[in-house]
DNA sequence: ATTTGCATGTAACTCGTTACATGATTTA
DNA sequence: TAAATCATGTAACGAGTTACATGCAAAT
């Protein structure tokens, strides 16, 4: 359900065939959205079976046939009408904050290189984030002035929430150390 | 896979049946971790059978017997492994953010529809938050006090970065008015 | 009289992951 | 000569959702 929005939604930016969107997931929007190969090939082939896209073909040599799609009339109405939706519930599933809710279980050393792990997990994500934005300064003339807007208030966005979430695992690192040293 | 921790998790605390978990999900832990019944029921059978949870079981009249759980010795270890375990990778699957990628091609009064009504319900993710951590701070005296430790510096962390995307929500939603006026 | 709570489950389905298969072309 | 890029797909599995079914007891 969601996968089917994300290829509409790359779709309307411009014509593109599988290979194209998985690599588009995988450099552009890897923070926002991802998807596995077999998984898009399977819902573009769904998706222009229920005429939501099109496709054309590019016959090649020695590599298999190309598909191309974009998305029909039906295709970009059904993704206004989601993106003007009224929101889904926020999801409430958080592998991570679900590993904190029990971590009380463990001893604090090993709470401290967990906590450290994800430090660096959320700074590379930032490093990713920050890097995306200087290319789509950089892209600023684009075709798509209004989504290029979004797309850069989006990452700012992504940028403070995990600036915040960071704030607070060097928080609570202090807080476990503290209390480690305390308890000696 | 997640599920199948969540379940030792909250076992570990005390024995339940499917239903208190079921109602634990819904209540104290609906942030973090949530699941349907039927799953719920399955994923005990499976752990069972797995050997990482042990069942009484509770004779009743005019009501299905009642299954009690608790975790094994084997159970416990698997949860503490996974506890310590390294940090997965950032899921990078929100939907949420994914719209916004692509709200440029809407209207900024829909724009702003969506953002209000995302706004409203972060809102109400926090009045849950901050209820849970007064019932948490009144429970101080627990059975398990370290847990309670870490659960609320997960809502404090929770709280943080609800925060933050509301801020940054206000924001958007200013800027986009303010471009709109500019427009007329 | 109706709803809510207790308490379990089955069946069908969708969504997503992992592993495997093919095969030419270009780059290191 | 090995790896990466291009370009598609199948098959099996695992995770999660939705709808349905049962039935008593207590509360509104």
């Amino acid at each position: 359900m969601s996968l089917k929005f994300a290829l509409l939604g790359v779709l309307s930016m411009r014509e593109m065939s599988g290979y194209d969107i998985k690599r588009q997931f995988d450099r552009a929007v890897h923070f926002v959205w991802n998807a596995s190969d077999s998984q898009i090939y399977r819902e573009l082939r769904d998706l222009e079976k229920q005429g939501l896209i099109a496709s054309r073909t590019i016959e090649q040599t020695g590599k298999p046939n190309k598909f191309l799609y974009r998305p029909t009339d039906a295709g970009l109405d059904e993704l206004d009408a989601w993106l003007t939706s009224p929101a889904e519930a926020p999801y409430g599933k958080d592998r991570f904050l679900m590993r904190l809710f029990f971590m009380g279980r463990v001893d604090p050393e090993s709470a401290v290189a967990v906590l450290e792990d994800r430090r660096e997990q959320v700074c590379a994500l930032l490093r990713v984030a920050e890097e995306r934005l200087l290319v789509f300064t950089d892209l600023s003339r684009s075709q798509h002035p209004d989504l290029l807007w979004w797309q850069m208030r989006l990452i700012e966005g992504f940028q403070q929430m995990h600036t915040a979430q960071l704030t607070w695992i060097d928080s609570l690192i202090q807080a476990v150390k503290g209390h480690d040293v305390e308890a000696d």
